[in-house]
DNA sequence: CCTATTTCAGTATGACTGAAATGC
DNA sequence: CGCATTTCAGTCTTACTGAAATAG
């Protein structure tokens, strides 16, 4: 079957799917989060933010003081690197570190009431911002959009 | 502006949004990205392979041969970096890469049979990852899923 | 003794930049 | 000349590892 060698359609068997590159969902995903992040960095750097910043700030807010061990497992950032980032959250005052009384390895950290009006800020900056991700999508399809990858994340999730 | 709903009581428990932070389809997209990634990248390990190897070998067999540069833009890769994983599979056996007889700048880089073997069997291989990818979604969601994604990476894409 | 927490120092990866050599 | 292509050398970022110090 394989003649011609360049300008026509490959033809052997193996041509079951055209666009199979760009149709992979592995490849979606990866590309689209690659500008959903330049799109969130982005934005939140023109509010001199990071996402971690707001990570930290929403998980303080919704569940309350943590260990930084805490903190680590509630919003995914390394242990090792959680350090850093709240010494930025602690120099703008957006949070407090104070020793465990309890458990004198750990330290509790704090949202301030200055902590509490920047996560406010932030979540108004990034419903902006997800607008623009979500733009094409109607109001439905983003609740289904969000549906579906939440159901694949606890899936891939799950067993930890 | 539907925004509306951004002022609520300044409590310090329950807020506006609850788990505001795990619904956020940007942080839902990149960890999902990455569990998606890391699956990829593991099976196709497990074929000693990788998936700029399935990007170029398709890309190929789809569009016909093209210059280093034209495969950078197919398939996303940095023209710099495209070097380094053409003589990976160069070193396979699986193209060929010769000098452009019109343009001799250029190397017009070809599938070769064995190239079109191996692309098949990743082709296999990345349809099982996938299967594991989206083990939660039932087919039509799936096409569903990707439909989505596609709309909103055009749209991010549209403009380069 | 073993485990958990905070912290630091360092690795590995991968996207990306800059520029040189060649040729259009 | 300006511009495109291939290539190399190097930067920057970020997830992650390893281990030390301290404490449960």
């Amino acid at each position: 079957m394989i003649r011609g060698e360049a300008a026509d359609v490959p033809g052997d068997g193996a041509q079951k799917t055209p666009d199979r590159l760009r149709r992979r969902a592995s490849r979606l995903l990866s590309q689209l989060a690659v500008r959903s992040d330049r799109l969130i960095t982005d934005g939140l750097a023109r509010d001199d933010a990071r996402k971690w910043h707001y990570a930290v700030l929403a998980s303080l807010q919704e569940y309350g003081p943590a260990s930084q061990a805490e903190l680590s497992r509630r919003s995914g950032i390394y242990r090792s690197d959680m350090v850093g980032v709240l010494n930025e959250l602690a120099a703008r005052d957006l949070v407090e570190r104070s020793p465990d009384p309890g458990d004198r390895r750990r330290n509790v950290i704090t949202i301030s009431a200055e902590g509490r009006r920047r996560l406010q800020r932030l979540d108004e900056v990034l419903d902006d911002l997800h607008d623009e991700l979500l733009a094409p999508l109607s109001p439905a399809e983003r609740d289904h959009f969000v549906q579906l990858l939440t159901r694949l994340l606890d899936h891939h999730t799950r067993p930890s």
